[in-house]
DNA sequence: CGTAATCGGGTACGGTGTACCCAGTTCGAT
DNA sequence: ATCGAACTGGGTACACCGTACCCGATTACG
């Protein structure tokens, strides 16, 4: 209300996307809001939902990069200014397709709960890779001030449920999700980016990789790296799956500590 | 040579920042490249080193969004297009950023070897969220079309001979790599996004949090969120290093898949 | 010395987010 | 019934961005 313009200007001059940038109260409001409309003035012809589920169609169809406000606006059939009667700026925007698309994974299954804190956390994984496969444009939004929408705390909520019987302290199941999280998001933006460089260069990854081979030769010959030099053939095959290597590998390592946090309540003070 | 102008343009449609999109065998000059003169012309007054150096100066000052043309042309002295001699287009810029960038980490500490793989892996996730906090656009860099340069190929050099010790089979000597970084990454994502929000937003993260509380409180009173509403006040609090946490279970997993191998060396065909 | 090759860089184009402003619509108060 | 406040729609304009295109100045080879 106080601010208007000057931080959005400056927000807008910043990188690529960012959450949060405007209005946080209007940004709460539109996710938890009632949706009440003003009594005085014509009708909207608009609302944000739609807004925002012509950007998050658009997004998942061709990327962040051609979420405009003036592709919205020809997609929606209005004047690029009438979506600033909806939604303050973009960043709101971004907000907003965040949430929209974060209660997804949970939507889908309210059935069975995860037998154990090891299906819990292959569950949660394996959701999180399908999210953000579904729409790899959320690995570009800065969601260090995503407003924690309705969607979201469900989320949370569903997975640490599924952690509870793992018997550890509440930060540590924060850090278990960040682990598996961040892990999942590694790997999903790996992907994302291998896809998006062949849509713009047009060039599959094996003519580029086969770009450089005359050059990796060299450098493998050079006596420089003797231990890559060495390596088998298939080491950087796709066929290795990373995904359920490193999966396979975080579990285990959860499993040792809630081993010996179970040893330690067997016989305390040893 | 035979692609001008057409994909350049296409990729510069695309998203925020990606790499290797416009000539790669111009890359790889420039990257391997032995910098020999042409004969005939003046004397350049420029080279991709200071052009790179200024980038990355820029970058680390103020973000990747400053890393315009305009403003390293203004930062060198020269005019805008004058970038262009030595520098195919601005994707081609962010590669060289990158490898000049990759390599620091392994130039500061060529001495003692890691004692183990436990101590390699320590080091190597260290060195990495060192690097990626003193240059936190790294993150912004879509990688998928890395050139691989010297830089590129001595870290990864490094880091397989710290981890040869483990007796993993070289596909997961890879998986252990990646899922390291990728943990790393998310962590370090996290730090960079939450500075790039104070910065942009002018707003500290307690003021943003406080500003959701009151929904955030309703929300837990509702009932529709038991587990969480019954966490204890620390489990968010920044006291708990996550870092710590995450890779202390990496270790313990790699460690349980480390000793399997070991057994079934010690007795095969159980 | 002519000329081919290279360097420096100005201008222009199509793209972005959005500030600012005005015209048209609708309803509450009088 | 009428007036005006509150609201919607949206056109225009500005400051950015990357870069295609082109021209004049400079240099060294034949």
């Amino acid at each position: 209300m106080t601010n208007d313009g000057t931080t959005a200007g400056a927000a807008s001059k910043a990188d690529g996307a960012a959450t949060g940038s405007g209005d946080i109260a209007r940004s709460l409001e539109l996710l938890w809001g009632t949706g009440e409309r003003p009594s005085r003035g014509p009708k909207p012809g608009l609302s944000p939902d739609r807004i925002v589920t012509a950007a998050v169609a658009v997004a998942d169809a061709e990327g962040l990069a051609a979420v405009s406000m003036r592709r919205l606006s020809t997609e929606l059939g209005t004047g690029t200014m009438s979506l600033y009667r909806y939604i303050p700026g973009k960043a709101e925007l971004l907000d907003l397709m965040l949430d929209r698309v974060q209660g997804e994974p949970f939507a889908v299954r309210p059935d069975e709960p995860p037998a154990d804190w090891r299906a819990a956390i292959d569950r949660m994984a394996r959701g999180h890779l399908d999210n953000l496969r579904r729409h790899p444009w959320l690995l570009k939004i800065n969601q260090a001030r995503t407003v924690l929408g309705p969607s979201a705390l469900r989320g949370l909520e569903l997975a640490l449920t599924g952690l509870r019987g793992m018997g550890l302290r509440d930060p540590e199941l924060i850090g278990v999700i960040i682990t598996v999280n961040s892990f999942v998001e590694g790997l999903a933006r790996t992907q994302a980016d291998a896809a998006e460089a062949v849509a713009q260069t047009g060039l599959s990854d094996e003519a580029f990789w086969e770009n450089q081979r005359p050059y990796l030769e060299r450098a493998m010959l050079s006596g420089a790296y003797p231990v890559m030099a060495g390596m088998a053939e298939d080491t950087f095959s796709s066929d290795f799956d990373q995904f359920e290597f490193g999966l396979q590998r975080l579990i285990a390592g959860f499993d040792a500590l809630v081993g010996e946090r179970a040893a330690e309540r067997e016989a305390p003070r040893t």
